[in-house]
DNA sequence: CCAGGACATGAGAATGGTTCTCATCATCAT
DNA sequence: ATGATGATGAGAACCATTCTCATGTCCTGG
């Protein structure tokens, strides 16, 4: 992996019809490092030659060529990562506190028996073709020591 | 339950300097009636006397109180219910397509094996008091059976 | 009863993340 | 080269959400 990361999303970027431009190449590296998911400003931030809004199309358009996910976090803003068959399958901790994202990766065996129970569940219900989200929210280390009041 | 929510509701509000004022009960009861996670325009939906602005306010304002959760959606807009120790702990059927959201609930057992990993991840990861989140993403029946295009 | 204080309400303005528009650039095939 | 197709940047437009402020409501003490 690491290498073709490239070509495949050059591929499916053809496939939904774009170019695996410099830029997009410049989102997809940013977003490899990061190893957890980014949110616009931490993409922009210190490096003026990005234009917040081609970072939204680009995003966008890798998000089409199923490159890119967005995350929806309770923070009132997207965040982004790679999707799952580009890097390793993986949950999220959430810190309820400062919405810093964390990633974790779940033991094989838990996963395949949420899959199975999901899916059963899944299709129960009439719905078809099912993946799955789990997270974890929490207070990460650096909010627990000093105290921030959740409620009352 | 149901008799008590209201009483539930109205102590928590107070401990949180509020008034459990009629519209405020009148959303507890549509979060209620609904079983299921709505979004703003589905509770102002053919109710003209709620004003938009009230409605957030209030829903705030239950949210502070710890009555009612406001979850993230993929959609660009939050959608609410009730918290769950009103209701059931429970998870979400996701429509990947159309957006529509539904509850489900999962066994005890994988329940309590998610909760025991999870928490074992989130401590060692510097996590503490972690609460955890398990949603599906699928297509429902009605979005399976006409073909919406998704992706090449 | 009446007055005062504290919170709730409604309408609309303001905010802020995201998307759209449009003029200009780059890239590819002919 | 040349034209077509798509990408880029700057800013305007959009829309969900939050804020403001002028009332309204409810409770409390006199």
């Amino acid at each position: 992996m690491g290498a073709d990361l490239h070509e495949v999303t050059a591929v499916r970027l053809g496939e939904s019809g774009g170019r695996y431009t410099r830029q997009r190449r410049h989102l997809v590296e940013i977003l490899e490092r990061a190893g957890m998911p980014l949110a616009i400003p931490d993409i922009l931030r210190g490096r003026r030659n990005l234009a917040q809004s081609s970072v939204y199309r680009n995003l966008a358009a890798l998000e089409r060529a199923g490159v890119v996910r967005r995350v929806p976090a309770d923070e009132g803003f997207g965040r982004y990562e790679l999707t799952e068959d580009l890097t390793e399958h993986h949950h999220h901790l959430i810190c309820s506190s400062c919405g810093r994202v964390q990633d974790v990766e779940v033991p094989e065996d838990l996963e395949r028996e949420v899959d199975r129970t999901l899916d059963r569940l899944a299709r129960r219900a009439g719905f078809a073709s099912v993946a799955h989200r789990l997270d974890l929210i929490g207070r990460c280390g650096r909010c627990a020591t000093r105290g921030t009041a959740a409620r009352a």
